[in-house]
RNA sequence: UGGGGCGUCGCCAAGCGGUAAGGCACAGGGUUUUGAUCCCUGCAUGCGGAGGUUCGAAUCCUCCCGCCCCAGCCA
C-alpha cells in the first residue's frame, strides 16, 4: 500500500523526555494527562492534545497518561460535556485504563493544602470586590498595591477562610490570595486569587458540597503532581503561568514537582478552534449541533466520515512546536483521502441524473455485472450491478458539444459506461425550455471488458441503472468560513461575518447502486468520481438514505476548467 | 512602553557549528475502464535583517525588525 506508514513523530517535547530518561530523571517514568475542561466539545485542536499526550505515553516503555477533567468552574460545566469527551477520546483510539480523574477528587486535599498556605503566611484572605482587585492589580507597565488585607495575621486568615468554607460570605465577597508580589512584571504573580465563593450552582461531581472553588493555576500542579505526573503539557498561553505553577509546588508540602512544557496550539485555515465561538455556533443555531459535520469538533468530524485513524495521521504531521502556526485545511484533507482510498469500498451514485435510454438494448433485460469494490485491493471482493436500458448518469458528463480536452460524453460522441459498456449519444431530447431532459444512446456489445474494435474511447463516466438505482440524499458539505482566519479578521465585526452560506447543500434526486442498501450507518464508500461518503445514522424525511460527502476526490479538470 | 514567547519554501516542519530532511500544495511526465490512486521529475546558494566569532554559521555572539500571548473572583 502507500507510503502512510506512520513514521514515529519526533518534536521537542519528546526530546526534552529523552534527555530526563537519560538523565535518570521522575525515576525514570513517564507519565502525563489530558485535563479537558467539561464545559464544551473537544474539537480537533484537543485532537492534536490528546495525540501528543497519550502518544507520549504509548511510546514510553511504561509510559501512562491519565485523563482527568478540569472541574473547577461548575458554572460551565456538565455531566453531558464529560460524557461526550470520555466518547471522543476513546473513538480516537486512547486508552486511559483506570486513570479518570476529576480535579474534584481533589477538593478536600486542595483545601487542606490552602490552609497550609495560610499558616505558613504565604496566603490570606482579601475583601477586596472584583473591581478593585483589577484596579489594585497595576497594569502591564506599572506594578500593583498591595492590599490592605494583604497584612492579617494567620489566624484571622485561618477563621476568614474557614467561614468562607461554611458559606458565611455571599459570592464575591472574599477570595483567598497567594501572597507573592504586587510588584512583579508577571501580573500572574501578582498575588493570584487561589478561591473564590460561588454559591447556588450543583457541581457535576461533588453537588452542593462546597461553596468554594479552586482556581486553575492553583489547581492544576496540585492535581498534576497528586497524580505523579512527570510532564505537563500546555499551551502557550501558559507559559506566563508557569512561575505560579512552580511556585504552589514549592510553597507547599509535597513531594512530586512535575515539568510544565508548553508548545503552540493548532490554527486551522477555514475554521475556528475556540471553545467559546464554537459554543456560539451551536447555542445561535449557525450549525446544527456540536457534531454538525462541518463542526471542527471530534464529534462533528466523526459525522462527517473522517475516521479515527485520519485525524492521528494529521496530528503526526502537523508536528509540535512553539511557533505561531495556520495550517490549511488540505493537510486534513489529505490524511482522510489516503485512508479512504484504500480503505473505502468503490460504489456508484448518480448527484445530479440525467437519463439516458439504450435504444438497441432490450427494455425487459436485466444484466448483473460484476464489478470490483478496490482496484488495487482484491481481498475487498465485487459485487454486482443491475444494467438496463433506462440509466441515469451525471448532467456534469454530458456536453452537446465541448473542446477535445473533455473526456466525457458529447452528441454524437462515445464514452465508457464505467463497469459496463462503451455507449453512442445518437440524440438529445430538449423540453420547451431547450433544458436537456434526455439522451438517447446505443451501446457496443463487444465492450464489456473490452477494449472496442478500431478506436479509441477516452472517457469513463458513472451511472446507475433508472430502474434498479435508489434515490438517496446527499449532503454536500464544504468548508464552514469563507475566510481563511475568520477569528482573525479585524475588518468585521464578527467572526460570524465570514460564515459560508453554502456550507451545506443538499441534493435530493441522487440515485446510488442498490447494494447501497447493505450498507450500516457510518459507512464509508468512494463514490467513484465524486469522493468519498458516509452514511448518515439517520435516513432522510422521506425515509431515503442519505449520505455526507467526507471530502471530494482531488479533481485535475476542475482545475484545467477554472484556467480556461 | 513591563513581562513571556516565536521568526527555516505558499502551509506545516526537520535541523542542535561541517555546508538546507520530509509532508501538504504547486508544475511537468508515465501507467490507468475513477480527469482518482500509483510512479517518476522539478520546487530555499537560502534560513526575519545587519554586523561579528570561526577554516567553516540556520545553528554561537551583538544590535535591529516583525508577529503572538498576559492586566478573569475563566481555563
Amino acid at each position: 500500500m502507500s507510503k502512510n506508514a506512520s513514521v514515529t513523530p519526533t518534536n521537542f517535547i519528546r526530546q526534552i523526555i529523552d534527555e530526563d530518561q537519560k538523565a535518570g530523571k521522575h525515576q525514570g517514568r513517564v507519565h502525563t494527562r489530558f485535563p479537558p475542561e467539561p464545559n464544551g466539545y473537544l474539537h480537533i485542536g484537543h485532537a492534536k492534545s490528546i495525540c501528543l499526550n497519550f502518544g507520549i505515553a504509548r511510546d514510553y516503555p511504561g509510559g501512562l497518561c491519565n485523563l482527568r477533567f478540569d472541574d473547577t468552574n461548575p458554572h460551565k460545566e456538565n455531566q453531558d460535556y464529560v460524557n461526550a469527551i470520555k466518547e471522543d477520546v476513546r473513538w480516537l483510539g486512547f486508552d486511559w485504563g483506570d486513570r479518570l480523574f476529576y480535579a474534584s477528587d481533589y477538593f478536600d486535599k486542595l483545601h487542606d493544602f490552602a490552609v497550609e498556605l495560610i499558616r505558613n503566611g504565604k496566603a490570606y484572605v482579601c475583601d477586596l470586590n472584583a473591581e478593585d482587585t483589577r484596579a489594585y492589580r497595576g497594569t502591564l507597565t506599572e506594578p500593583g498595591k498591595e492590599s490592605p488585607y494583604r497584612n492579617r495575621s494567620v489566624e484571622e486568615n485561618l477563621d476568614l477562610f474557614s467561614r468562607m468554607k461554611s458559606c458565611e460570605f455571599a459570592d464575591g465577597e472574599r477570595v483567598l490570595r497567594a501572597k507573592i508580589d504586587m510588584a512583579s512584571p508577571n501580573i500572574n504573580m501578582r498575588d493570584p486569587t487561589l478561591y473564590r465563593i460561588r454559591h447556588g450552582v450543583i457541581h457535576h461531581q461533588t453537588g452542593e458540597e462546597w461553596c468554594i472553588y479552586p482556581m486553575y493555576d492553583y489547581t492544576h500542579p496540585i492535581s498534576d503532581a497528586l497524580e505523579g505526573i512527570t510532564h505537563s503539557l500546555c499551551t502557550l498561553e501558559f507559559e506566563d503561568h508557569r512561575p505560579l505553577y512552580d511556585w504552589v509546588l514549592d510553597n507547599i508540602s509535597i513531594d512530586c514537582h512535575p515539568q510544565q512544557i508548553e508548545f503552540s496550539r493548532l490554527n486551522l485555515q477555514y475554521t475556528i478552534v475556540s471553545k467559546r465561538k464554537l459554543t456560539q455556533l451551536v447555542s445561535e443555531g449557525h450549525v446544527n449541533g456540536w457534531d454538525d459535520p462541518r463542526m471542527p469538533t471530534i464529534a462533528g468530524l466523526r459525522r462527517r466520515g473522517y475516521t479515527p485513524g485520519s485525524i492521528r495521521t494529521f496530528c503526526d504531521r502537523i508536528g509540535v512546536t512553539k511557533a505561531d502556526n495556520s495550517v490549511e485545511m488540505g493537510i486534513l484533507e489529505a490524511c482522510i483521502r489516503e485512508d479512504l482510498d484504500s480503505n473505502a469500498p468503490r460504489a456508484m451514485a448518480v448527484l445530479n441524473p440525467l437519463k439516458v435510454v439504450l435504444e438497441d438494448y432490450p427494455a425487459d433485460k436485466v444484466e448483473e455485472l460484476t464489478a470490483s469494490n478496490h482496484p488495487k485491493d482484491e481481498a475487498m471482493g465485487s459485487r454486482s450491478i443491475p444494467f438496463t436500458r433506462e440509466i441515469y448518469i451525471d448532467r456534469a458528463d454530458f456536453l452537446e458539444q465541448a473542446s477535445n480536452k473533455f473526456k466525457r460524453l458529447v452528441a454524437g460522441g462515445e464514452v465508457r459506461l464505467r463497469n459496463a459498456y462503451v455507449i453512442k449519444c445518437e440524440s438529445v431530447i430538449k423540453d420547451d425550455n431547450g433544458e436537456i431532459i434526455e439522451l438517447r444512446c446505443s451501446h457496443d456489445s463487444a465492450t464489456l471488458g473490452a477494449n472496442p474494435e478500431g478506436r479509441k474511447v477516452k472517457g469513463v463516466i458513472h451511472w446507475v441503472s433508472a430502474t434498479h438505482g435508489i434515490k438517496a440524499e446527499i449532503r454536500l458539505y464544504d468548508r464552514l468560513f469563507n475566510h481563511h482566519n475568520p477569528d482573525g479578521d479585524k475588518s468585521v465585526e464578527s467572526f460570524l461575518a465570514h460564515l459560508n452560506p453554502e456550507s451545506l447543500r443538499t441534493l435530493t434526486e441522487a440515485v446510488v447502486e442498490p447494494s447501497l442498501l447493505n450498507a450500516s450507518a457510518g459507512d464509508r464508500f468512494q463514490f467513484e468520481r465524486e469522493g468519498y461518503y458516509c452514511l448518515n445514522a439517520e435516513p432522510s424525511e422521506q425515509g431515503r438514505l442519505i449520505f455526507n460527502r467526507v471530502v471530494t476526490l482531488r479533481d485535475s479538470w476542475a482545475k484545467i476548467e477554472q484556467q480556461s
